[in-house]
DNA sequence: CTAAAACTTTGCATGGTGTGCAATATTTGC
DNA sequence: GCAAATATTGCACACCATGCAAAGTTTTAG
């Protein structure tokens, strides 16, 4: 077998208290929510919580799922228009966060009202970004470029969340369609001389 | 005179904590600093401290300089290309941010150790990328094209005091100019139909 | 100038947070 | 099965953050 018992147990115990605390935030908002409360909720002692995350904000943000191996080689790789390359990047990356769905959905709720939670997502948004530009640099030569263009992507993956959060008759996959339109459109007044 | 001597003390003893904090962060990491000793340096009890922050987080981060109003309405109404007048609010904003030289400089270092304070740091970003959404929408029409270009902007803001911070040699106005150059030919590739 | 109103500082009590440690229980590999 | 590795748990402890009420300071107005 490729994961042990053991692992697959973690993980189901891990994501079983990050969907407790989801859950109970959905009820009363994080912060009026107790670790005693989810570690109850969850069927495990307060200590044992303690050991799968260090604090009640860290379980809502719970781990994103990373981006893909093979999509950050085919965009490093890639030889399309470079806004092709990318937009390819992001409809693959947003397929999978699709795939959680509801947790998405609540911790969109948490992190906007959760300054220590918007901050551990923040560090992972961080790390996810420099990856990006270290693929990215593989397109362009200016670091800063590179770095630009993978603050503008995951940003527009932001702001399609945002979006598909507050739109309730919007799927994922347009509201990242409108947000990447408007970098687009943004990317051409950039270049423009002249105004409008 | 047209601050009372109460708001003046009030600022002066917010500033105190704020430096205190930072001084105490930058000996010995935020994280293994307590609220009592960040009193105790700013010479006031422990209670007073929480009266003027929730957490030393928030100490740590103070109160960042806001947008100029008169910057703001400068760049609403601006008749030049829409990239020279963003530039000409970046150079002023950045003038201010220049002012606390000392201060960005060590908070760079505890915000990048310290999950919570980039958290209630981001809830500022997050509120002037807001303001200045709000503000490029009256020279932009769509609102995701504006969001998009405020994103943009703040961030480049953000890698412009990373860099600034990173290479001693570089004033905070030339790390701005690095980012910028950055950002316009990230608009460039992103604009161009076939690969380079 | 003074007295009441408004606000600030402080100590104390209290309940939640997060970690180290040691005992107990479970899984794994042999 | 059994020993090694890993997980869970209770307990103790220090720190964090807030409410409250008493004491002190600044402002306002007569």
């Amino acid at each position: 077998m490729t994961v042990s018992l053991r692992e697959r147990r973690r993980q189901q115990t891990a994501r079983e208290i990050q969907l407790a605390t989801l859950e109970l935030a959905h009820q009363h908002e994080l912060e009026n929510v107790t670790t005693e409360e989810i570690a109850a909720a969850a069927g495990v002692s307060t200590r044992t919580f303690f050991n799968y995350f260090t604090n009640k904000e860290a379980a809502a943000v719970g781990a994103p799922p990373p981006f893909r191996e093979e999509d950050k080689n085919a965009l490093a790789a890639g030889t399309g228009a470079l806004a092709d390359d990318i937009k390819q990047f992001l409809d693959r990356h947003i397929e999978d966060l699709g795939k959680d769905d509801p947790i998405i959905k609540m911790m969109g709720r948490v992190i906007r009202s959760n300054e220590k939670a918007s901050g551990i997502l923040e560090g992972f948004l961080k790390m996810e970004r420099d990856e990006l530009t270290d693929c990215l640099c593989k397109r362009v030569q200016n670091r800063q470029t590179a770095a630009s263009l993978a603050g503008a992507t995951t940003s527009a993956i932001g702001r399609a969340i945002y979006l598909w959060n507050h739109e309730p008759d919007l799927s994922l996959g347009a509201a990242l369609d409108m947000a990447w339109e408007g970098l687009l459109e943004a990317s051409v007044l950039l270049t423009l001389p002249a105004r409008d």
